[in-house]
RNA sequence: CGCGGAGUGGAGCAGUUGGUAGCUCGUUGGGCUCAUAACCCAAAGGUCGUAAGUUCGAGUCUUGCCUCCGCAACCA
C-alpha cells in the first residue's frame, strides 16, 4: 500500500460527556492524535486535526435524571470542561465541536436519511422491555432478573455473570427495570438496522487483504468479527435525548448513539469548513486516520466504514491506530468509581508542566499491551529524563556560551573526526523518527528524540570544552557551535512532542519555528547570533509533590467508596408465620475448602448438632485462607431446599453480610453456643 | 462457553520474514566538574507465563494449560 495521499485528515475519538477528560483517554488517543497532527503541520503537509464531544446516549440521560437536570446542563458542563482542558494542554485541534450542534443534526439526520432512501436499512418490529415508572424502553443491561440456568438473582438482560451463560432479557425470571425497580412490561417498537452481514465480502477484502499494516490488535479484533459472520445491527434507539430518527413513524426515537458519534466526524469538518469540507471526505487523495482506544475498534473499523460505503461518497480509513488501555496504579481506570487521575485537575495542580505528562504518557504509552501509570514513574522520568537528558543538555550548551562567547554563537573551526562523526550521528535521528511516526510508533519516537539530547550529552562530556577553554578558544568554539547547533535541532524534533518546551528552546536561542525539513542541518543558528535569556527548561519534582497526589487518589476512593454506598431499602413487611418457617441456625465448622475448578464455591462440611452437612457457599475470594474457618461458627438457614451446585449437594446455605463494596463476611455467634443452635 | 490482545532481567517497554536476547530507568563501581548532586564510562542482573511439539536451530511457528485486559453496564 503505498498510494500518494495529498492531504491527511485526522480524527480522535469523540470522548462521552458525562465526565471530564482523563490520562487514559489522553495516552489512548489525544495525546498520540496530536503528536501526529503537530509532525506533519510542521512537514509543511496539509493537515486537519478532529475533534469534539460525543453527547447523546442513555448514559447521559441516567446520568441527568440522577442529579435532577436536564441531559443538555449534563453535555454543556462537561463540554466546557473538556474544550478548554484540551486547549490548556496543547491538543492542537482544528475544531473541537460537539454532537449537540445544530449543524451536527443536520448532518446525522440527512446521512440516515440517505441510507434510508438508498434501502440500506432493513426494519424490525420486535418486543422490547419498558419501564411504565421512568417512562422508556430498557437496554438488556438495565433489566435484571433470575437467571434460568443458574438460579442467580442477579443475572443481567444480557448476561448472568455468575454462571457466564448469555441471556436474553425475555429469558429472567422476576424481571425488573434497574432504572425505577418496577416491573417492565413488554411492548412492541420498531427499530432501523444497518445490514452488515451484506457488508462482510468487500470488508473482509479491504481489511484482511488490503490492511495487513494495521495494528495487530485492530486487526486481530476485526478478523475476529468476521470470522464469526456479521450481523445486522440496530441503528435507532427508543429514548427522547439525540438525532431524532428522520423517518415519518419514528417519534420517540432517535439514532443510536454509534451511529451518531461518527458522523460528529463529519458534521465538526462541515462546521470548520462549511465550503470545502467534502474535499477532506470524498476525495481519494485524502488520508483518513481514527485515532481511538480499543473499546472502539469494531466501530471505527467496522460500523462506520460500512455506513460510509453505504452511503457512497465518502472515503474510509487508511489507518485506525488504537491503542490499548493505561491503568493508574495498578487498579483499571475508571469514572464511575472516580480511579483517574483528571486533566483539569493536572493542569491546576501542576501548572506549566504540560509537556511532563505529554512526556510520559508517551514514554508509556498502551501501543501493544496495557499499561501501568503511577505517581513514581511520572516523577523519575521527569527528573531522571526530562531534567536531567533534555533540560540539562540545554542548559549546558546556553550556560557555557554566556560564560566564554558573550552569549553569541560562536564561529565553527576545523572540525576533527570525532566531531563528523557525532554530526552523522545526530543527523541520523531525522530519519527514524519519521520512520517511527509514519508507522505510529509514538512511544519509541519520542525515545528517538530524545537521544538527540544524549548525543549532545555525551558530545559535551567526550570533548570537555571547559578544559579547551583554558588554552584553546577556537577549539572551545567549534565545540559550543555544534552544541548549540544540536539544541536548535531539538527544538525542531521535539516540538511534535513537547511543544510547550520547544516554544521555551525557541526563546533562549531567539529563533523562529524552523519547519521539519531542516532538522539534521547544522547551520540553524549563524556565527555571532545573539541567544536569549536561558531558563530552566524543566524542573525537579520533589517527593512531597507526588506523595501529595497519591495521597489524593486515596482520600476521593475512599470517599468515594463510602459515598456509593447506601443502605438497600427495606422490603415488604410479611407474616410472623413467614419468618417462623425459616429454619436458621448454628453450625460449627468441620472442614471447609474450595471447590476445584470454581472462582467463588467453598465447601463446608458443619456440625448442625445432629449430623454432618454440606454446604456450598460463593464466598471464596473473601476467604483467600479457608482452612482458618475450620472451628468457627457460622449461620445457616437449615431447612432450604437442597440443590445441587458444580455436581454437589448442597444442603441450605450460609449467610454472609454484603459490604457496601460487594464483599462478603460470614455471620457468626458473639459467643459460642452447641452447634445445632436456633437463631430466634 | 466463545473471540481478540497481552504475559521478556528490580520497574516500564522493544524484539521486523525463526539463528544462543535489546532499550530507558533503577542498582553497584569508576571518571568528570561546564551543568538542575545533573553528565560520561563500565559492570552485575533474564532457563523470554507454563507444558509439549515442528526444526540443525524458537522469545519469534503449532497445540494444550495458567494469569491479566477487552468484545458485554460506565469506559480511551
Amino acid at each position: 500500500m503505498s498510494r500518494k495521499f495529498s492531504r491527511t485528515l485526522i480524527t480522535s475519538a469523540l470522548p462521552y460527556a458525562n465526565g471530564p477528560v482523563h490520562i487514559g483517554h489522553l495516552a489512548g488517543v489525544y495525546v498520540p492524535a496530536d503528536i501526529y497532527a503537530r509532525y506533519l503541520r510542521l512537514k509543511g503537509e496539509e493537515v486537519l486535526f478532529i475533534g469534539g464531544s460525543d453527547e447523546h446516549g442513555i448514559p447521559i440521560t441516567i446520568k441527568a435524571r440522577k442529579e435532577g437536570v436536564t441531559p443538555q446542563d449534563i453535555v454543556d458542563r462537561y463540554h466546557g470542561i473538556i474544550k478548554k482542558s484540551f486547549e490548556q494542554f496543547g491538543i492542537t485541534f482544528d475544531i473541537y465541536s460537539r454532537t449537540t450542534s445544530e449543524i451536527h443534526q443536520q448532518t446525522a439526520s440527512a446521512f440516515f436519511r440517505k441510507l434510508y432512501e438508498k434501502g440500506e436499512f432493513t426494519e424490525l418490529e420486535n418486543e422490547q422491555y419498558y419501564d411504565e415508572e421512568a417512562g422508556q424502553y430498557l437496554a438488556d443491561r438495565y433489566i435484571t432478573g433470575t437467571c434460568p440456568h443458574c438460579g442467580n438473582e442477579k443475572a443481567y438482560g444480557d448476561q448472568c455473570e455468575q454462571c457466564g451463560t448469555s441471556l436474553s432479557p425475555t429469558e429472567l425470571i422476576n424481571p425488573k427495570s434497574a432504572l425505577s425497580g418496577s416491573v417492565p412490561v413488554m411492548r412492541k417498537t420498531k427499530h432501523w438496522y444497518l445490514p452488515l452481514d451484506k457488508h462482510e465480502a468487500w470488508l473482509r477484502q479491504w481489511i484482511l487483504e488490503e490492511h495487513k499494516e494495521w495494528r495487530s490488535n485492530v486487526y486481530g479484533q476485526c478478523k475476529s468479527w468476521l470470522d464469526l459472520g456479521l450481523q445486522p445491527r440496530a441503528v435507532s434507539r427508543d429514548l427522547d435525548w439525540g438525532v431524532p430518527v428522520p423517518v415519518e413513524g419514528a417519534e420517540g426515537k432517535v439514532l443510536y448513539v454509534w451511529f451518531d458519534a461518527p458522523i460528529g466526524y463529519i458534521s465538526n469538518t462541515r462546521e470548520l469548513l462549511p465550503d470545502d469540507w467534502e474535499k477532506w471526505w470524498k476525495s481519494e487523495d485524502t488520508r483518513l486516520i481514527h485515532f481511538i482506544g480499543k473499546d472502539n475498534i469494531v466501530f471505527h473499523c467496522i460500523v462506520f466504514p460500512a455506513m460510509l460505503k453505504a452511503e457512497g461518497s465518502f472515503i474510509l480509513p487508511d489507518n485506525v491506530p488504537s491503542n490499548e488501555f493505561l491503568n493508574l496504579e495498578g487498579d483499571k481506570i475508571s469514572t464511575s468509581r472516580n480511579w483517574a487521575v483528571w486533566l483539569h485537575e493536572y493542569l491546576e495542580e501542576f501548572p506549566g508542566k504540560q509537556d511532563v505528562l505529554r512526556y510520559v504518557l508517551t514514554a508509556n504509552a498502551p501501543e501493544t499491551k496495557d499499561n501501568d501509570f503511577t505517581w513514581k514513574d511520572f516523577q523519575a522520568r521527569n527528573n531522571n529524563e526530562l531534567v536531567a537528558v533534555l533540560g540539562n543538555f540545554v542548559n549546558r550548551a546556553l550556560v557555557l556560551t554566556q560564560k566564554y562567547f558573550d552569549n553569541r554563537v560562536p564561529a565553527a573551526g576545523v572540525l576533527t573526526d570525532y566531531d563528523r562523526e557525532t554530526i552523522a550521528e545526530a543527523q541520523k535521528v531525522k530519519e527514524t523518527v519519521e520512520q517511527l511516526l509514519g508507522t505510529f510508533h509514538f512511544r519509541d519516537a519520542q525515545r528517538e528524540a530524545m537521544n538527540l539530547a544524549r548525543i549532545g550529552n555525551k558530545y559535551l562530556a567526550d570533548t570537555e570544552p571547559w578544559k579547551t577553554a583554558k588554552d584553546d578558544m577556537e577549539r572551545t568554539a567549534t565545540i559550543l557551535h555544534l552544541a548549540l547547533q544540536i539544541t536548535a535541532n531539538l527544538s525542531i524534533v521535539c516540538e511534535p512532542f513537547l511543544p510547550f518546551s520547544a516554544e521555551k528552546l525557541r526563546s533562549f536561542l531567539q529563533t523562529e519555528k524552523l519547519s521539519w525539513e531542516r532538522l539534521g542541518s547544522f547551520d540553524l543558528l549563524a556565527e555571532g547570533h545573539p541567544l536569549g535569556k536561558a531558563e530552566l527548561l524543566f524542573e525537579k519534582i520533589d517527593d512531597a509533590a507526588i506523595e501529595q497526589q497519591i495521597q489524593k487518589l486515596l482520600d476521593t476512593k475512599k470517599a468515594n467508596e463510602a459515598n456509593e454506598y447506601r443502605a438497600k431499602p427495606i422490603k415488604e413487611p410479611i407474616p410472623f408465620d413467614t419468618f417462623e418457617e425459616l429454619d436458621i441456625r448454628v453450625g460449627t465448622v468441620m472442614e471447609c475448602e474450595k471447590v476445584p475448578k470454581t472462582d467463588k464455591l467453598l465447601r463446608f462440611l458443619l456440625d448442625d448438632g445432629l449430623k454432618k452437612r454440606t454446604i456450598l457457599s460463593g464466598i471464596a475470594a473473601y476467604y483467600p485462607n479457608p482452612q482458618e474457618l475450620v472451628g468457627r461458627q457460622v449461620c445457616f438457614i437449615a431447612n432450604l431446599e437442597p440443590r445441587k451446585l458444580r455436581g454437589i449437594l448442597s444442603e441450605g446455605m450460609i449467610l454472609s453480610a454484603e459490604n457496601g463494596d460487594g464483599t462478603l463476611a460470614l455471620v457468626t455467634p458473639a459467643k459460642e453456643v452447641l452447634p445445632g443452635s436456633q437463631v430466634v
